[in-house]
DNA sequence: ACGGATTGCGCAATGG
DNA sequence: CCCATTGCGCAATCCG
């Protein structure tokens, strides 16, 4: 995942498109034999090469090349397709998390109210005993203060 | 965006990476150029004729196809990179968003675990009322509402 | 009729 | 050695 080979451009990505047409045998064969090689000067001459192996240049015409060109496609098919599918869960993931959170700040919002309401009740009591008015005739206090919502909050 | 190209494959996409790059000029000959269409026909090579189609196929031979093809490996390069970006924000995005979802969730632990002293409380008060102050029955003064269920929201 | 942006695909180098 | 991943170029589309 983090391999910038630093360098880039200079390379030649020769692609030939020749598919394995299955039984569609034509005498389609003309690319040369390039012997895709570095100047390997002395033999040391690959410095980032885990494995250092190159030896061999690998013909195209062999029937080695083709099935090892054609697994790899598939392998990169494959992987593709999981590398598309990891993305698109991803942001199927974020837009579950967004929902998630929506549902916790709307739990937040609603406890908040029940505390604050809680509180004043708490407050206007306090109030009471210490004032030591009792029924407050004229209170502005609605009676019924919240019972309503204080009642929890089981969703889900 | 995208539209359902009805039908993928089937289609060879030969890739010549002969790369002209500026300067820089080794003693590698380039990759012979193939022809690669039609097999039956005539003799016809390029038929840039008629539109039925696609347009010329443009040899690649001119200086407008090279030109053609360095804009469009460097558009692919860039839509590429901001591809991969974007990815990249997607996944911050997700952490982000987890994140968040932690911080929600602990507040809301917090708001709970404080109703529910507040509860507790009141609940103490509302027994000292009952004892000391016998509910009157069914008056027409209504009192406060009973706190019947009040002892939830422990849990998710 | 044109040019950048996307996308599918194959090749090759490289990492596991 | 095989498969997986990744960078890259090509060609066909898509989209303005």
């Amino acid at each position: 995942m983090s391999k910038p080979p630093g360098q880039t451009g200079t390379m030649e990505s020769n692609g030939l498109g020749a598919h394995h047409l299955p039984s569609q045998s034509s005498g389609l064969q003309q690319v040369p034999q390039l012997t895709l090689v570095s100047p390997s000067g002395g033999g040391k001459a690959t410095p980032p090469s885990k494995h250092g192996k190159k030896g061999a240049p690998l013909e195209r015409n062999t029937d080695e090349y083709r099935q090892r060109r054609e697994r790899n496609n598939m392998a990169v098919k494959k992987s593709r397709l999981k590398s598309k599918q990891k993305a698109q869960d991803t942001l199927q993931r974020v837009n579950q998390l967004k929902e998630e959170n929506e549902r916790l700040e709307a739990k937040i919002k609603l406890l908040t109210k029940e505390l604050s309401v809680l509180k004043d009740l708490f407050l206007e009591h306090a109030h009471n005993l210490a004032d030591n008015v009792q029924p407050p005739s004229s209170n502005g206090t609605e009676s019924a203060a919240a019972p309503s919502t204080i009642q929890d909050t089981a969703g889900q």
